[in-house]
DNA sequence: GGGAGACGTGAAAAAATTGTCAAAGACCGA
DNA sequence: TCGGTCTTTGACAATTTTTTCACGTCTCCC
């Protein structure tokens, strides 16, 4: 795991990489705003820890440009100090993720940035979409289920990755159809065929059915 | 907002009512982890705060039980004292979605509850309805009660999902027809058929039932 | 307490939606 | 052009949903 962390207080950084990389971190220090932005804005983290405290450009600033300017998306874990959080807390919503009160231990540190990592990983989009056993790689457009291939065509891999991207939800038809043949929609039913064909293949084989019909309104994937 | 309170310590609990009460909090409080986890799964809270440390059902056990057995998914802020860090700290990510250390500023409590509530509404983007036991989730259009599936045909959706966005008053034959037929009526009474039907499912397997009549005027959801 | 209207119950018909599949047409690369 | 895959069409079957209707029960109000 890769972290950034943007801390002008040499104990503090000592502390933390003493901790941390024995464990398999790895980390990247600033000891100032500027230097910490540069670092954000060209390397890849995992999730940057950042002080609110800084030399030059302060943790707020630079989480916010972080995040207007430069549209980095990496998850931000504040440190603020206790007689900071009057004024500060609020503004914290803005662009951080989570934030720490000074003075925390390093084993909290950890599991906080555990936390926030999983947190963005789940949300974020990888290329990997998974539910249950089915898996679709929208890198190399395979698909899976239990380890097994599955052969499919152009139509079927839109509408698998529309029910994968939106596994929590009901997919309507009228969605479905909108992202499959955009505004020249066909007349007939055509939808209808295509899940019939991309359940032969997806759910036929398998002892278990993800592909649910919810009548009258579209499809969901779901796993009892 | 409607908050939980599990804790044991009067004084803290006190504090805590104090400061967000003033502000527009609706606060219930449970100071063991039985009647913390009866309130749970019987009310609808925003968030739950939950102390660790309790007479009888800990903390970490009400959560699990919450999460696995009841499928309440509510958040949970846990606090947990700082001697406690050491061990209890790798089990949190099983259901609680935050914790803090005590001592901690009322404030920062605050602070966080909003951002919990925050990002399970944002990321569930779920609009989870609630009552009693009963649950309806308008993404995936699933019900459930007492943990099982409630099978629901779209218009037994629609009246479901009406009477629970209304659940604190009666609502009006007029209104759910005109919900679920717009501007052409149906000339018989069929409305009476659905609600029929809604209840076998909904309230004829349970012991308590929800949905009642206010002969001559509608219906609405109540619970003794 | 009794009658009228409102409500609950349930089977069965009617309507709408969805599943299934073969075959024809469209498309694309060799 | 040819051969193959991909997509669409259309018909019918199966399933689900919705409505109809008849009758029994309950509530309210006189």
């Amino acid at each position: 795991m890769k972290v950034l962390v943007v801390e002008d207080n040499r104990d503090i950084a000592a502390n933390i990489a003493d901790y941390l990389e024995p464990k398999g971190y790895v980390l990247d220090f600033a000891s100032n705003g500027d230097h910490g932005l540069q670092l954000a804005t060209t390397e890849f983290y995992d999730v940057i820890v950042l002080d609110i405290m800084l030399p030059g450009l302060d943790g707020m600033t630079l989480c916010r440009r972080l995040r207007e300017e430069s549209r980095v998306t990496t998850p931000v874990l504040m440190l603020t100090a206790r007689d900071q959080l009057d004024d500060k807390l609020e503004g914290f919503q803005a662009g951080a993720d989570d934030y720490l009160v000074k003075p925390f231990s390093v084993k909290e540190l950890k599991v906080r940035l555990e936390a926030i990592v999983k947190r963005s990983q789940h949300q974020g989009a990888s290329h990997l979409l998974q539910f249950a056993d089915l898996q679709y790689d929208s890198d190399t457009m395979l698909a899976t289920r239990g380890g097994l291939n599955l052969e499919l065509n152009p139509i079927q891999r839109k509408v698998l990755q529309t029910l994968l991207l939106n596994s929590h939800r009901v997919v309507s038809r009228e969605e479905l159809e909108a992202l499959i043949w955009g505004d020249e929609l066909p007349d007939s039913d055509v939808l209808r065929t295509h899940i019939y064909h991309l359940r032969n293949v997806v759910d036929k084989p398998f002892a278990e059915k993800l592909i649910h019909t919810v009548h009258g309104i579209g499809y969901r994937l779901q796993q009892d």
